[in-house]
DNA sequence: AACAATTACGGAATCCGTAAAAATT
DNA sequence: AATTTTTACGGATTCCGTAATTGTT
């Protein structure tokens, strides 16, 4: 067995190239790092670096050792974070999201929730998969089915995209609308929308976006603009926006028709997890406007 | 980072159920278990154990600590056999097989092979992709190629399976001869045979198999004895086969014509390692008789 | 002169075993 | 009575830092 100080001290002299950076780099001393690297070749049994009075550099052997020493490492903080997050979640159920929107609908009965549900502040979640395999959350909203065998993938229902529009436009005279016909207009947009990002950006030519961090930024330039903005079906459970925009806002909400504009939305979660999300999932699903 | 000594505590205690034999298995005292489970909680931060004064059992959380500890342990222990067999490797350079013909047809030239080539005595690799990747072979001979992406299976030739008969029977007039022409027959069988054990089995109908472990007891038996046995056309290189019977050996020997009795042979290694194998495989490929 | 590695020595932290206590079956 | 867990105490091991040595650039 190898200790993991010992790996620590290996993985970062394969960084550095000299034992005293080693040292350095960890806060400890020269000879610390020189006897740890003396105790792993003894513990292996094997000889890592070719020595010379001046100069240490690893063998091939012990590039091997180094980059073996790198995957036990984050393997193990791999494991410590799974055990902590699912720890955590026996308690606490996280609730994630790739997009906004479901985190926006589920917000807006937070009332009627157990009290052990935390929903993400922002649609962040990189790697869904990953983020459920890790435990860092229980439940998560997509917009495509994740594929581990471990993950159960339950269709939520769909996001339909709308534009607002200042009711003036030529284009606002309308029911519903096409991106086509937005071509060349600026838009104010959230900037964690997840794939809606790439969606306005690829289907509407020449557009311009003005990416807000806030939100509440976001409603504040909406009001005393007329720029146009996004919502959907789902963000109209908003409470920011239908409390501060929909009393004096003069835009009219336009569907967009396109296919590109419908999104499917998924609840994944860890199959062995299903009964404790089992109850958010439903509220979801009652308060979804299918 | 998690103390692997810790870690085989927690994971014995998975399988004994109590602190006192998970001391005894570890050859520890119980204190010594006691104080390391409350250290690997308060560096997890968290409550692995339900505790009842006489009684100790694992929390949900504690249960997923258990299998990550056993995950990480036998992940360090496979580190480990991968630098010792890396290093070992280094100098000796290990030749496996998963049938022993390409070995036998080695062996016939084993005065001209590198001095620090150890060919294996058997064909006992099981899992070949395995054995390359944890280094405990460098080169290994197999009759398919291997599938993983940092290995390289090269095409070296077709073994070909033979029957020596006794020149009295009447199969042995004719000059080849197919596994129907041999049904009902008895044969003596060396038991590493690889891949060949399942195809006489399967395509000879009726016939019985007398398995040896050792090559000797196997020519002992031919010698004084009628059964037929096999050959190939590489095991002709056998040198015990060919000193110790061929001179008054009675019987004769018939190529098998059935596709399934012609084998493709592969040599196969880490791509990263070709030009350590590279002279060994060209001498294979100068005796390999196609 | 500056830097890198190593060794020697003493202190500090950690880990372990013995002994004893508390509680359960 | 026998088991199991836990705490207290003392010893032993291990690990680390300071100081000094060697050799190179």
């Amino acid at each position: 067995m190898l200790d993991n100080y010992l790996l620590e001290e290996l993985v970062t002299f394969a960084q550095t190239g000299t034992l005293a950076k080693t040292a350095a780099t960890l806060n400890v001393t020269q000879p610390t790092v020189t006897r740890g690297m003396q105790k792993l070749e003894s513990d292996l049994g094997v000889q890592l670096f070719d020595r010379q009075p001046n100069r240490l550099s690893l063998t091939a052997t012990g590039k091997l050792a180094a980059t073996e020493a790198r995957a036990l490492l984050t393997a193990n903080q791999a494991a410590v974070d799974r055990i902590q997050n699912f720890d955590r979640n026996q308690r606490v159920l996280q609730v994630g999201a790739t997009l906004p929107g479901p985190l926006i609908a589920l917000q807006s009965l937070a009332t009627q929730l157990p009290a052990n549900v935390q929903l993400a502040e922002t649609a962040d979640v990189i790697d869904p998969t990953q983020a459920l395999l890790a435990n860092d959350d229980a439940l998560i909203f997509t917009n495509h089915p994740l594929a581990a065998p471990a993950i159960t993938s339950e269709r939520l229902g769909t996001e339909r995209l709308a534009v607002n529009l200042n009711q003036f436009m030529y284009q606002a005279n309308q029911a519903t609308i096409t991106f086509a016909e937005l071509a060349d207009l600026s838009f104010v947009v959230l900037n964690d929308i997840g794939p809606w990002r790439a969606i306005i950006q690829d289907n509407i030519p020449g557009a311009k976006f003005f990416y807000q961090e806030e939100r509440d930024a976001l409603t504040e330039i909406t009001k005393f603009s007329d720029f146009p903005y996004f919502s959907t079906n789902v963000s109209q459970f908003d409470p920011v926006l239908t409390t501060q925009l929909a009393t004096d806002d003069k835009r009219v909400c336009l569907p967009i028709t396109d296919n590109a504009a419908q999104m499917p939305i998924y609840a994944c979660y860890l199959t062995a997890e299903k009964a404790r999300v089992a109850p958010i999932l439903k509220q979801a699903q009652a308060v979804w406007p299918d």
